[in-house]
RNA sequence: GCCGGCGUAGCUCAGUUGGUAAGAGCGCAGGAUUCAUAACCCUGAGGUCGGUGGUUCAAUUCCACCCGCCGGCACCA
């Protein structure tokens, strides 16, 4: 009985391009699942898409002088062409406010958002607040500068003070202004719609402590992610606003008057377009209601990547909508990995555009293959614990690892086969002790790698196909086929057969980390394309086999001058 | 301050339920080989498993305290 999962990854803000530790933190791991468990022959939507609606890109747009629709719908479309050129291949890219979207997203986050309300989960509540009049709205603390109340500096934020520490209420704040005009706000009394997270504190302390342990057949969440979120409950979850003063965002569907103007908080409308991208994919499959099979069937695991500041949303408060909503199911995981820093001039540091150490995406696609960059990424994921990018050891892991034990045995297999076999697999002959040893590590590391991805172990997982690698480049060496050809020719047949048999092997078993250099294989041996079946790599090729001609898998790279290394 | 994480060979890190598991990869040194992208293979590091106590027949693995890093404690996502 096939398994099924919805797999989503987190919506990035379409107010840049991807680097590097977006790509380690989410994406890429989720890619590699939904791989896997699409090649085991499970059903799979992979579902992403923008998240527009972020005060951020309201910020930038304004910035750049630009409508705030056309910039977040440039940097879906750069976000998208990211992700295409590194092989994250999702069943739906969408946009929270990307136009063949908005219809539907609009649709089922005001559905959410009345049943939410009709369940009695949201408190209204008045308050004072700054507005900015030439602005014409509210202003979130980012927008707002003025005296530290305790110290006297002039430059305070609106909730916090950098030069003594201090926080405090934004309408504390002496001689405000706004940063967006500069001028001085006044004090407006306004209306919000808050969230009783503190109603749902049971509720999700029970479910989240069942994660724990093994359940069913998802594995137990990470102990990082179930520390943070039980240690926020047992602090006392609080109410949380889930709408805003603002004219960028997804219309509050009351028919209050208080509820003239105003739009869903971000982090409310988000979550709901995995939903909403969700279903916008089954429409264009033809019916739209399919959404539910994904998202309300409980055959469904919704295994959910992100980065460690979406903890919060995606084990706490989407899980509580959900709940106050009442007719979905909550997720089966949530994969939370660190951030992944950046060995910037000998210092680690954390990744940031203003500091201008960022790895670009497109920038990385100009100069090198995906595959490395998924590879490396792979290989020092973040998942326990912070960990850092280093130009340095990713060339290095390129050329000795990827390169030097994967590369060059696919190489070496298949150039001799040519050279000396005439191109075509030969015959198995009669295997001795050695040679059934390398065709059961292919079984061993099959069931190694599917277990540890199983459990979301995906640096475990590479390292076993590694270590496969390794053994084949050993078997090969200590069979020395080069010299036994000429005294055994058949014994160096069955020698190269198994070798062959191990090549085919590393292709299907890398093909979720490593998909352009697993399909290059395939083209090389020859096989037909299509989907790749995990079962295949214990599935023997036919002596005989055609071997085409051999490409290189990698190409060594050279560490350049420091200066073009990180812009 | 409170909460959480981390501190294992030169480097990056694995170490599941406590007892021949103190390990891997890389780097480095020596050797071997030629099928292979100066790739591959073999050998070598004697590391107080941050420190100090404790529990135990036995602790890197459990407990306490201490030291050192990092992160979270915002109407920020």
């Amino acid at each position: 009985m096939p398994r099924r999962f919805l797999v989503t990854a987190g919506l990035p803000y379409s107010n840049g391009r991807l680097h590097v530790g977006h790509v380690a933190g989410a994406y890429l791991p989720a890619d590699i699942f939904a791989r896997f468990q699409r090649a085991r022959g499970n059903e799979v939507c992979f579902v992403c898409g923008s998240d527009d609606h972020g005060v951020a890109s309201l910020m930038k747009a304004r910035e750049e002088g630009v409508p705030v629709e056309e910039l977040v719908g440039r940097y879906n479309r750069l976000q998208e062409e990211d992700f295409g050129g590194l092989g994250i291949e999702f069943d739906i890219y969408g946009g929270t406010h990307r136009p063949e979207f908005l219809e539907t997203h609009t649709r089922f986050s005001q559905s959410m958002f009345r049943r939410v309300h009709d369940n009695g989960y949201f408190v209204k509540r008045t308050t004072k607040q700054l507005y900015d009049v030439e602005a014409d709205q509210f202003l979130p603390d980012r927008y707002v500068e003025g005296t530290c109340p305790k110290c006297g500096n002039e430059d305070a934020h609106g909730d916090q003070c950098d030069n003594c520490g201090s926080t405090y209420d934004q309408i504390e704040l002496e001689n405000p202004r706004s940063t967006i005009t500069g001028t001085t706000p006044e004090l407006r009394e306004t209306t919000h719609w808050h969230l009783s997270l503190d109603r749902f504190q049971e509720p999700l302390r029970e479910w989240l402590e069942t994660k724990r342990e093994p359940h069913g057949d998802q594995p137990a969440w990470r102990p990082t992610v179930l520390n943070f979120v039980l240690g926020q409950i047992k602090g006392g979850l609080p109410e949380r606003a889930m709408t805003r003063d603002l004219h960028w965002g997804i219309p509050v569907p009351l028919e209050d008057p208080d509820a003239e103007g105003k739009v869903m908080y971000v982090w409310f409308d988000a979550p709901i377009g995995y939903i909403s991208f969700t279903a916008e994919l089954m429409k264009r499959q033809g019916n739209e209601a399919d959404y539910e099979r994904w998202w309300k069937s409980e055959d469904s695991e919704i295994v959910h990547f992100i980065g460690e500041d979406n903890t919060v949303f995606h084990a706490l408060v989407f899980p509580a909508m959900l709940m106050a909503e009442g007719t979905y199911q909550l997720p089966s995981q949530v994969v939370s990995n660190s951030y992944l820093n950046i060995n910037f001039g000998g210092e680690e540091q954390k990744i940031s555009k203003s500091r201008g150490n960022a790895v670009w995406v497109g920038e990385y696609l100009q100069d090198f293959d995906p595959d490395p960059l998924r590879y490396y990424l792979t290989a020092v994921a973040p998942e326990t614990s912070r960990t850092a990018f280093d130009l340095a050891d990713f060339v290095q892991r390129n050329n000795s690892e990827l390169l030097g034990a994967l590369g060059n045995f696919v190489n070496r297999v298949l150039t001799f086969t040519r050279r000396f076999f005439d191109g075509v697999v030969p015959p198995v002959g009669t295997r001795d002790e050695a040679d059934a040893a390398q065709i059961a590590a292919i079984a061993r590391a099959q069931t190694a790698i599917a277990e540890n991805l199983d459990a979301h172990r995906y640096k475990a997982a590479l390292g076993e196909l590694m270590a496969l690698s390794r053994e084949a480049n050993v078997y090969f060496n200590e069979k020395e086929p080069w010299a036994l050809r000429k005294t055994d020719p058949e014994a160096a047949g069955t020698v190269l057969n198994v070798c062959v048999q191990t090549v085919w092997s590393l292709a299907v078993l890398m093909s979720p980390f490593l998909p352009f250099s697993a399909a290059r294989i395939r083209t090389m041996l020859e096989r037909p394309e299509g989907d790749w079946v995990w079962d295949s790599a214990t599935e023997e090729l036919p002596a005989g086999s055609p071997i085409g001609e051999p490409v290189l898998l990698f190409r060594q790279y050279e560490l350049e001058s420091e200066d073009d290394s990180a812009e």
